[in-house]
DNA sequence: CTGAAAGCGCTTACAG
DNA sequence: CTGAAAGCGCTTACAG
């Protein structure tokens, strides 16, 4: 049977209310009476109940995820997994659980999301993306429940969050490209309400500028979706009407489709540089250029803000900002 | 301020174990009592504490999730993810929770699935990876706490699993091979200490053995890991000694690899097939054929069983196999 | 059909 | 420094 508190106290002869002190390391708590009752547990092998923890403390220590499922990006890109991982071994140091469900859509995210809070399951929630108007974070400030967000969002202020300093990271490739001699620069993004691909572009537009290159619209693409054949039929689009000498985009998906749009479609070298610098891009053909997110510390520094909050250690600043680096291959040599 | 059974209770003038009783649909209470109660919790806006009912039950409604983190698999392959996706529909349907952690190695797995025990969070747990002397099995089976395996364990009785038919699976594509004129037929399996790569090797013999062809070991390959790279040093070391005319694989990037192999070492043309069907399979050159495994549907399903056995719904088998099939493509045309 | 009471396994003011 | 008691918000035999 279950082990409790009381068997405990029974056994090395205390109250159940020492029990419980001891194990929360209660310094008043005298040494003899503290070996007394280490012992008691060791000999029952007692583990404390969290349920009954959690119920006691209106506390569960666990931080509950929601993850987009109909996003083909779930499955091609590892930066949710990656995440997931970072946020997984930064509670393990601090004892934190972690809650995760799918959803279909923002409405479901919702609803799903404000189960785990009056459930009282969570402490906390992570959001992994950030859109324009995200119903989510709307929520989670009209209720004040505590929450940390991966991506800048809309009001950062009051808000925890990390990101990737996404304008200074597509900044400095651009720059990068420009410096190589590159002056006709094609920018393919993601869909535009994502607040990422906001960032990024405008990051490529200001390094035009400060080389004195005019920004031409047309050169600037919107895949449908973060996919391959969405970054194909944008290349294939943008080849129509003029032929860069260097192509960023904000996916490594739309990068691998706009290689092999230019492999099918023309015979001009030109120079691709994909984000997320996930596993293929090394086994592209030509290997792919690509931004390195660090999704992993993305997911740690999620998690440390947000369970600083929780123990009500004071964060420095709201939000972390973590590096990118251009992990540079073939595809811009 | 948390709205309690007992505020409902109040204002519908009930005790708070009827109340209790019409959350939980009793037929023993009378609509007219139902209805006043239901009216009561809406305009309270009340939301049952999970914790307060987990204690009280015995009982969390959620289920256990631990992954490898050093598998470099876990990044390349969304079979994990995937998975993850269907465990998450199965139960969202059935209003189970999920908790996941990451873990280092066997140990470290071994410890956080105890704590998740013993602090008596999770009713069940999933295993996502079956490997030989699983030491997590041989613990669950010890303390008899409910599970389900993902990939058939060594000893199945008695035990919930599901998994492809890997021996079938891998038998039909080299009898495909075979029908197309293939003799030389050479196997790069993962680790073999992995059951999944034993069934496969198991079809990969017999499918041999059926159309009378020697099975030749030297043709029987072991890659290092389930990377690129080991898939290329595995179809190398190959190359050296022979060169067949078709290559099966248990694994995308394994076969990945050795395409790249088979491009740069030689003129021949060799068929090559992978498993999991990986999304970028398709955009290999040639374009890779590959078996889809249908990862999210081993999870739904591990998911069924699991709470199935929770809910002392019977389950006709402790097995579930799901299907596989052959995705062709240029690489073996 | 419904209520009063005890219990799930903890924590924590309050006393001493 | 330690204990007895009340409480966290539910559920469920037991009575009626």
């Amino acid at each position: 049977m279950q082990v409790t508190i009381k068997d405990v106290a029974k056994l090395a002869k205390v109250a159940p209310s020492t029990v419980s002190r001891v194990i929360a390391d209660s310094p008043k708590i005298s040494d003899a009476t503290k070996e007394k009752v280490y012992k008691a547990m060791k000999d029952l092998s007692y583990q404390p109940n969290a349920i009954a923890r959690s119920l006691a403390n209106k506390s569960t220590k666990t931080l509950g995820l929601i993850l987009p499922s109909t996003d083909e990006n779930l499955f091609n890109n590892p930066f949710f997994i990656q995440a997931m991982k970072g946020i997984s071994v930064y509670t393990q140091k601090k004892d934190y659980y972690i809650m995760y469900t799918h959803s279909n859509n923002e409405e479901n995210a919702l609803n799903i999301m404000k189960n785990y809070i009056h459930s009282k399951w969570v402490d906390g929630i992570i959001l992994l993306t950030a859109s324009e108007n995200d119903k989510c974070i709307d929520y989670l400030k009209e209720v004040n429940h505590p929450f940390v967000v991966i991506g800048r969002p809309e009001n950062a202020q009051n808000t925890l969050w990390v990101d990737n300093d996404n304008f200074q990271a597509m900044y400095s490739v651009v720059n990068h490209l420009i410096k190589k001699g590159h002056t006709d620069i094609s920018f393919i993004g993601g869909p535009h309400h994502f607040n990422v691909t906001k960032d990024r572009l405008d990051g490529y537009k200001r390094a035009l500028e400060m080389h004195g290159i005019v920004i031409d619209e047309r050169m600037i693409l919107e895949a449908k979706d973060f996919s391959e054949p969405c970054g194909y039929e944008a290349m294939q689009d943008l080849l129509a009407l003029k032929i860069p000498t260097a192509v960023v985009t904000t996916d490594d998906l739309i990068a691998f489709g706009a290689l092999r749009a230019i492999k099918e479609l023309t015979d001009k070298k030109i120079s691709v540089v994909g984000f997320n610098n996930t596993p293929l891009a090394d086994y592209q053909t030509p290997p792919l250029s690509s931004v390195d997110i660090n999704a992993e510390k993305l997911g740690y520094y999620a998690a440390k803000l947000l369970v600083n909050k929780l123990e009500n250690v004071e964060n420095i600043l709201n939000h972390y900002i973590v590096e990118t680096k251009l992990i540079e291959r073939e595809s811009t040599k």
